[in-house]
DNA sequence: TTTCTCACA
DNA sequence: TGTGAGCA
């Protein structure tokens, strides 16, 4: 890959990571808002998600599907990571 | 053009 | 949770 390579960590706007994990943008900014995943902010204030948020991301669609609510969530990702 | 926050249904 | 308005 002579085109760029990682300047430190590979990070997605949400428009990707709506994509990588099939939630709205919405529900991804809710769940920020929850505690579930802290993306770095850039300079327009925007949400700057790295590989450990999109797959934060998608175990906790994986728990949403199962059926559990956001406090269940944060209860098992927080006391078993 | 895309994302952000806030408020409403 | 979805949608719209107004802004950067």
């Amino acid at each position: 890959m002579s085109h760029d390579i990682p300047p430190r960590q590979a990070c997605f706007p949400i428009r990707v990571v709506m994509e990588m994990t099939g939630l709205t943008a919405r529900q991804i900014r809710y769940y920020e808002e929850q505690g579930l995943v802290k993306p770095d902010r850039n300079e327009g204030n925007q949400r700057m998600f790295s590989l450990f948020d999109i797959e934060r991301l998608n175990t906790v669609k994986a728990y949403i599907e199962k059926g559990i609510n956001i406090a269940g969530i944060k209860a098992i990702m927080s006391s078993d990571g």
